[in-house]
DNA sequence: AAGTGGTCTAGACCACATT
DNA sequence: ATGTGGTCTAGACCACTTC
């Protein structure tokens, strides 16, 4: 185990169980660095990661303090995760796919544009509503090049294409850029997510990364509102 | 200057003009700390904050590799800030406020969990209609101790209050945890919004710190859809 | 002046990917 | 076997806060 994950989850389970408590001043770099037996750089990389994750704040030339944190963001940061597919976020639920349209296609100019591929190569176009419980939530439609993600099924797409991605071909997600807007939504929306007439929609659209750097996701997902929440962490400038 | 920010603007800028290109691969790291005359750990750094950035991806044995991002994801990335009050989001446009309320109160138990406050302390109640161009485009609803941002005035809430704070306060905000979540409008909304009847909204829900670490804000705000936008880039696990 | 966190170094060793 | 990025060190010096 690395040594700065180490101490990074010791620290938050200190903080998350009360052993360090809101405000309170944390020892100094120095210290921490010999208690846990390790240099001052393995020490700032820890705490530093604790920033990241919203637990800690640090003022120079003044110490490291426990962010003032209420008791209901504490229990949401003990399990927070970043993001999953959906299949993930809801693992004790029956998560299953109705499948609209599953071809392979080329690319329009928008889609040419987000994947950074050419007219001439060709896309997966998948377009399906997710249910928890067959309850439906969630309408997408996500382009994916052919070229990275290889022999994609129609068993594949019916279960979770993130599990796919992650445990059949070995590829690892880096990250995902997405953008959130609101609208109401459309007949065959209402149809398909079984709303009332009138309800609002969430509309999430996102470009999905492989750790190789290729853009492997375009994707579009149209949201129940009563199922539908994005929480993040966002920081001033860390650079 | 610091080493390792004027090398992540120098490389950003590289990959912004174009002198590097979507999945090139860049000389390893020790070519670059030799090429910007710096030890690996600072050059480590300024590219890991690239990496931050959603610039440039890594990949362990094999090398450092320019993003495969789209011709506007770069230009997003050209003028990309992370959060700013909506007066500093819309520089050249006229942004006014009507105050629906402005009072100083005991906070309610749910405003005291997210502040981490008692009953007996003080807080600003502040209600507001804020607009582009006289155009009405969010609701909000906020919350800050007394005890930290003294003598709020009412010519303070009419501009900018984030101005405020960083400004004359001489505050730094450090970080917001953010949620949203999407709804339907109430009439009330619809009138003040200059919406029609029906129409959905965005609604974000938010803690701000100070970098002291202390809680200084808890707001709700509900957003005309039609000029709601949140943009994020998410990444896997960096700990 | 003393103590804190921030930057930077020169180098060691490790884990992983490619050849 | 070689080259890549990842971790870690022991220590220097700097910038800022507090006393």
């Amino acid at each position: 185990m690395k040594k700065y994950v180490h101490i990074f989850n010791d620290m938050k389970n200190k903080i998350i169980d009360g052993t360090y408590v809101s405000n309170q001043k944390l020892p100094s770099e120095k210290q921490l660095s010999e208690h846990y037996q390790v240099s001052k750089m393995t020490m700032k990389q820890a705490l530093d990661n604790l920033v990241d994750d919203g637990l800690i704040i640090k003022k120079r030339g003044s110490g490291t303090f426990v962010k003032d944190l209420s008791a209901d963001e504490l229990v949401r940061m003990s399990l927070t995760n970043q993001f999953r597919g959906k299949t993930a976020e809801y693992p004790q639920e029956k998560v299953t796919s109705k499948i609209l349209a599953f071809s392979v296609i080329n690319p329009s100019p928008l889609i040419q544009q987000k994947l950074n591929i050419s007219a001439e190569d060709f896309v997966y176009f998948l377009h399906r509503v997710r249910k928890i419980n067959d309850q439906p939530f969630v309408i997408e439609e996500t382009h994916m090049p052919v070229s990275l993600i290889r022999d994609l099924k129609r068993s594949h797409v019916e279960q979770s294409i993130y599990e796919y991605i992650e445990t059949e071909l070995q590829y690892k997600i880096q990250s995902v850029h997405r953008k959130i807007t609101v609208r109401q939504s459309t007949a065959a929306e209402v149809s398909e997510l079984d709303m009332t007439e009138g309800d609002p929609v969430g509309i999430v659209e996102q470009v999905g990364y492989l750790s190789n750097g290729a853009a492997f996701e375009y994707s579009i997902s149209t949201h129940r509102y009563d199922r539908f929440k994005s929480e993040m962490i966002l920081k001033r400038e860390s650079v």
